[in-house]
DNA sequence: CGGATACTTGGCGAGTTGGCTAAATAGCCA
DNA sequence: TGGCTATTTAGCCAACTCGCCAAGTATCCG
């Protein structure tokens, strides 16, 4: 065995992970504009509630998302707002490869 | 069918599902200091080369890095440099939740 | 040419993901 | 209490991921 890779980046891949999702992605993107409960982000995403429900859990795991019930309802926010930088790179990314399709075009 | 999600989540998560995985992101993380052919990865790694060999096909699919083939090896750079300013918010998140964690302690 | 080295591709098996429906749980109000 | 709404949990299944080994391709060199 010759070396196993730092545990760091094990940690790192799990954020990005949970980032790695349509509707993740979507919902990280909409709580960046403030807090949002369950149904209202189930009516934007347009699939079940508990397909939602779940996608949140997940974010929450991941330390991306906090939660906090009130009275029936439960609302969702994001923990790390630096989150959103990301976009901004792969963005970036992106477009690089649109170019690079285009030039080849062979 | 209530809404499609924009397709911009889609492109925007099939990147991130790409920098999603310890090996990979330990490529990416290699790559910004300089290029590397596939073998001096391979050792790095510590999986059979032709493991190592499809994650770069798959980094290079979402146009994170460029190939180039010099004799009888291949090697390999990051398209997109700033790739790595995505480390900082992730480690940012690892930590807020290492905290929460400590903080919970029930 | 044949052989060695560097790499990619194909295929298989174990495990994971993501969606759904149905059932369980929790809070509010009559 | 019962009924209604909001949410989570459980269970199922098709699709995908990731590792390995084996086989294929490409380049160099003798």
């Amino acid at each position: 065995m010759p070396h196993p890779l730092p545990s760091r980046f094990k940690a790192q891949a799990a954020v990005l992970k949970a980032l790695a999702h349509p509707s993740r992605l979507f919902i990280v993107d909409e709580l960046s504009r403030g807090e949002r409960c369950v149904c209202e982000l189930t009516d934007m995403v347009g699939a079940e509630m508990s397909t939602v429900s779940k996608h949140l859990t997940l974010l929450k795991h991941a330390g991306i998302v906090e939660d906090d019930k009130r009275g029936v309802q439960v609302f969702y926010r994001l923990k790390t707002p630096c989150v959103m930088n990301f976009f901004q790179c792969v963005t970036a990314v992106r477009q690089n490869s649109a170019k690079e399709e285009e030039l080849q075009t062979r």
